[in-house]
DNA sequence: TTTAATTTGATCAAAATTAATCAAAAACGA
DNA sequence: TCGTTTTTGATTAATTTTGATCAAATTAAA
């Protein structure tokens, strides 16, 4: 048995039950304790669990901030999963960029225990990552009220003053030929977002793959992974890009 | 049983029963009495529950937004009075500034109808003044989650952006030789306010009045007008200056 | 106010858990 | 096949958690 697999058990088991126990653990899988507590430290640094003296518990399952809440409860189970992959690609000492999405949203509940910096014009975001361990720069600006964030020439000036190695962003359409956007405001701030990052992940479900609206705003060899849940046949359009492709169940 | 899942318990049974008792809790949860103390104590110090000889208490639901609320509620009724006063000055149409005082943040109630922009590093405000008529403009950089706001050089450049016609502002300290702040980077930044508005309202209440407290960062006649409950023998010192100084009952 | 009872914090010791180090085993690539 | 890397397990030392004891502080009662 091996990580990955062991890895999916132990998920399972704390999706299930809530919490493991490192000595059950260790005889159900037929491993020694310290292999069991290696596996959940490994699953704590992506954000999966929350480790306790002994064992390990179920991440933190409060997600009931606003309205815009609705938003993020949508698809919820397939955006949590996106996002969980999206937080074993994040590490202790990043500096990370999030926009306003309501899938990035998600994100948060997963690397609330990771010593990072936080650089987002989403107030969600800031709310949401408030008293724990991320530090946070807000990007400042015009606050538009309905996306509930910033936007405009002075927060893309804001970005622009900083550089991150991560970028994790939402989009609302993805193809071989590039990144699509809803509106002008949201294309020219991700469109920074992207300028200003070392690596750039497109976090979006498998509706907005192959989709082509309004306004596209980046080709797609500008970023560099996209982190999705849509299938083989879908994501056939990108084999002769160099994206990188994080498939999840 | 380890200390998260026991802690999962206190603060369900505190939900349900409003309150818990040491012994009865060790019973319970089969842990010695001064374990549940430390506990308890813990608890208390996140914040979660308010400790009581012999147990604790549920803490106050309106308490919980942080102690940023507790503070902005010490002395509500004379910092009110003072917002009042200040509201009268702000028109439809202005431009604003307001900074992350405690005192400024109760000014928010008494503008919430008005048609103007507010300029602000405060994320208290910013949450109050969402959903309303005040259009709001963030000031980005560092988020302090002690003092609930933005600071330092980016926070300060991004405000130097801007101009507004009136700035309002909570101080540690007024007397006839300026103004006086508790931190540097509190100091900066209501500097920055300072210079880019025409008009510099001050709000505080009697206790801040003749007070020198550590740094000084401006002098008295940067500013326009001071807005407080001190009464005749404190303001006596201003009668040099050419302050406008509006008392408040 | 004084006294008695209770609660508390501090200190120490025991138990459990963990991290660190190193060696063995397995997987891997040439 | 061999050498390298990765994974795993055993041992040990360090850390964390817990409980017991007792003096100090707090509360309640007289």
């Amino acid at each position: 048995m091996n990580f990955q697999k062991r890895k999916q058990k132990i998920l399972e088991q704390l999706d299930r039950t809530g919490e493991v126990d490192i000595k059950k653990l260790a005889a159900e899988l037929d491993i020694s304790e310290i292999t069991a507590r290696r596996d959940l430290n490994q699953l704590a640094n992506d954000g999966l669990l929350y480790r306790t003296h002994g064992g390990a518990m179920k991440v933190d399952p409060l997600a009931k901030p606003k309205d815009f809440a609705n938003k993020a409860a949508q698809n919820a189970d397939v955006k949590d999963h996106i996002c969980r992959k999206a937080a074993e690609h994040i590490n202790d000492g990043d500096i990370i960029f999030m926009d306003c999405g309501s899938t990035v949203f998600r994100l948060c509940q997963f690397i609330k225990n990771k010593k990072i910096k936080v650089i987002t014009n989403s107030l969600p975001v800031i709310y949401e990552l408030q008293n724990c361990s991320v530090s946070i720069n807000i990007i400042g600006g015009e606050f538009n009220n309905e996306r509930q964030a910033t936007h405009g020439k002075i927060a893309n000036e804001h970005i622009a003053r900083y550089h991150a190695g991560k970028a994790f962003l939402g989009v609302d359409g993805v193809s071989a030929r590039g990144l699509f956007a809803n509106s002008e405001l949201e294309a020219e701030i991700t469109s920074m977002y992207i300028n200003q990052s070392a690596y750039t992940y497109v976090l979006c479900d498998d509706s907005k793959v192959g989709k082509e609206t309004y306004l596209k705003f980046a080709y797609i060899d500008q970023i560099e992974a996209i982190i999705t849940n849509a299938d083989d046949q879908k994501l056939a359009c990108f084999k002769d890009t160099a994206l990188t492709i994080l498939q999840v169940g």
